[in-house]
RNA sequence: GCCCACGUAGCUCAGUCGGUAGAGCAUCUCCAUGGUAAGGAGAGGGUCAUCGGUUCGAUUCCGAUCGUGGGCUCCA
């Protein structure tokens, strides 16, 4: 019953929101029909900011407060037949909400702005006044500002309200502030986007205004000139550079397909994926991609994930499902035949292709996706085996992330408080397994108090990428009730069938999704052992063409991914085109070399090597490989 | 799904206040004997996303559809 919707990507970066780490229990939103692992969601509270955590710390925080108040007083100037509803500093600056009939436009936006440049021309002071919940609702219903007053309403019986006014523009608001809008120096409007009121689709819409603001208009520049960069590494961009993958109107939204180079990069990651599931016990299994609603109706499926099935289809009378998971056929296999405690642990791993509802507006890219591959795989085990079971997946997954050079956090995520199913027995054993194995294999972790799926508690994994971002990827579940609900047992020492335990597990999460965040992780600079192309072969003149092929045939029989350059261009464009595909290393040949039996390498990013014999390069080259470095 | 924006050659983008379109790169051909990040010349290539509407005439205006992008509590 493992919901690894997060594995196709709910929130890229939703830890390293500010919200994310003033709530250290990042609890998981608990739609029916998005179990497992989501967006974090606020928890209700009327408690200030924490501004310490605020990245950029409290004058920043301060800087961008009074920024979007700005804004507000910009907007409400220029349209006064808006209402307000809230604008606080965020990440990566800040931002207020609108209602109004007319959607801003860009034109809007830099009016917007200029009005805001008079505001700090102006140099308003901040005004602070403290008074009770009633002086101000009279003043809010006076103004006919509904979303204020639905503020006002939070703040508790008694509790003190406090205001901020800056010239014309008064708001509620817990501050704090500049001292003046002067001190606004660098800002800038970035865009504008719809934003539900209250962040719920059954509210209205607002637009919300986007903008960053800095201390300094170096650092805003800086900002910028991040953004950009971080442009370069979009996966979405180099998936189409380096001619990776593609989606096709024709097919559908949301659906791959991986090119040559894009399919070579994810066949190394299956391979190394294969390897090492094979060597630490797991066996290979293949199962089909429909099946008839009749599995998942046993699994619960269809009761609580219909909304991400796609709808049935009639094959011979019989209403069929394409699959959203793997665990039920997984379950299958293993209740083909009845099964001893001897041969326990079982573990089953699939590259499972499954497809999943999402809706339009949250697909991107490779990252977000209605087709996707899992790497599933599910251990059936003996209660006592639990344990080492997890450790050995602990194991696996430190191994492979590593590999990829990632660091990670873990998260332990127990019980939720409302909605669970299974005993007290049941709970506390299956966490207190998975506590014990993070503390066996002495990695630290966090625990995410009630953020369990509502069958299981489970460890969540989160990787953090060359741009500070979080994902997560890995996760280990324990799950409660598919082993019930296909009956699924071993026979005991004692001759009795016992409920097998069943665990969850993927590394990757969504092959899509890993291979999407690795390459914005990696930049497209994908180390040798996974790069599509390893060695472009470069004939300094047309005269070493035959050398060239020679060295090339010689270093594909040493399991080398080579290509020969043999287009009618000069070495330098040649150079120039290999090192923007990206390709780890230039291999120049001529009549020198020719006449040497040696190559003049060259390192993509470092320039020329010193030429070696050809031997030696090769050695070099399948060293790179074979330890994955 | 909802809000906003966008969809012109393989890619990145011009352009048309309504009279069926251009550039650079890429591709192809030819020339060039070239040594570590772009040699030169020429040619081909577009139902201007799709379908409807308005109009003498639509790539351009309007609507729908499809697709793409930015967002959709980081809470007064």
């Amino acid at each position: 019953m493992l919901d690894k919707q997060g594995v196709t990507g709910s929130s890229p970066v939703s830890p390293t929101t500010f919200a994310g780490r003033i709530r250290t229990t990042a609890r998981t939103a608990g739609t029916p029909a998005h179990p497992g692992f989501s967006m974090p969601q606020a928890t209700p509270s009327m408690t200030g900011p924490d501004l310490s955590r605020y990245p950029g710390g409290e004058a920043l925080y301060r800087l961008r407060h009074s920024a979007a108040h700005v804004l507000a007083t910009a907007v409400t100037e220029l349209f006064p037949d808006v209402k307000v509803a809230g604008g606080p500093p965020i990440d990566s600056g800040f931002y207020y909400d609108f209602a109004r009939e007319q959607p801003f436009t860009p034109a809007d936006l830099e009016r917007i702005e200029a009005r805001m440049r008079e505001i700090v021309a102006a140099n308003q002071p901040f005004e602070f006044s403290e008074t009770s919940r009633e002086t101000e609702r009279g003043r809010f219903e006076k103004a006919g500002e509904k979303y204020k007053l639905h503020f006002l309403s939070q703040i508790p019986e008694g509790a003190k309200v406090t205001c901020y006014r800056n010239g014309p523009f008064l708001d509620l608001c817990r501050g704090p502030h500049l001292a003046s809008t002067g001190e606004l120096k660098a800002f800038k409007l970035t865009h504008v986007a719809g934003a539900y009121w209250l962040g719920s689709e059954r509210n209205e819409m607002l637009q919300r205004i986007y903008g960053t603001a800095f201390a300094t208009a170096e650092e805003l520049d800086e900002h910028v000139l991040r953004i950009e960069e971080s442009l370069k590494r979009d996966h979405r961009r180099l998936g189409r550079e380096l001619d990776l993958y593609s989606v096709h109107e024709e097919v559908g939204a949301g659906l791959i397909h991986w090119h040559p180079r894009g399919g070579m990069l994810r066949h190394m990651m299956e391979q190394f994926w294969k390897e090492e599931h094979l060597k630490r016990g797991y066996q290979l299994v293949y199962t089909p991609h429909l099946a008839s609603e009749k599995l998942f109706e046993i699994s619960g499926h269809l009761e609580n994930y219909a909304d991400l099935m796609y709808s049935s289809m009639d094959i011979d009378g019989q209403p069929y499902r394409v699959k959203p998971m793997n665990c039920p056929m997984h379950v299958m296999i293993y209740n083909s035949r009845k099964h001893s405690y001897r041969e326990l642990p079982l573990r089953f791993a699939e590259l499972g292709t499954v497809y999943r509802y999402e809706r339009s507006g949250v697909l991107h890219g490779m990252e977000r996706v209605r087709g996707f591959t899992q790497d599933d795989s599910h251990i059936f085990c003996t209660p006592e085996q639990m344990e080492d079971e997890v450790l050995g997946v602990l194991d696996l997954m430190d191994y492979l992330l590593k590999k990829f050079k990632y660091e990670y956090t873990c998260y332990l995520a127990t019980r939720p408080k409302d909605k669970s199913i299974g005993s007290d027995e049941e709970w506390s054993f299956a966490t207190q397994a998975l506590r014990n194995a993070l503390e066996r294999h002495r990695l630290a972790y966090e625990v995410d108090e009630g953020g369990g799926a509502f069958y299981a508690p489970k460890i969540d994994v989160r990787l953090r990428d060359a741009l500070g971002r979080e994902w997560q990827c890995p996760t280990i579940q324990v799950d409660l009730t598919l082993p019930k609900r296909f009956g699924a047992f071993y026979t005991g020492p004692d001759g009795v069938d016992h409920e097998v335990v069943m665990l969850h597990r993927a590394l990757y999460g969504s092959l899509e999704r890993f291979v999407g965040i690795y390459i914005e992780h990696s930049g497209g600079e994908f180390p040798v052992w996974l790069a599509p192309t390893q060695v472009m072969m470069i004939p300094a003149n047309p005269k070493a063409y035959e050398y060239a092929a020679d060295t090339a045939r010689l270093l594909k029989e040493g399991g080398v991914r080579v290509e020969t350059d043999l287009r009618d261009e000069k070495m330098g464009a040649k150079i120039r085109d290999a090192e923007l595909q990206k390709i780890p290393y230039m291999v120049v040949v001529g009549p020198r070399e020719a006449e040497a039996g040696t190559v003049a390498p060259r390192r993509k990013g470092e320039g020329q090597l010193e030429p070696v014999p050809r031997a030696a390069f090769l050695e070099r080259i399948q060293r790179e490989i074979r330890e994955r470095s």
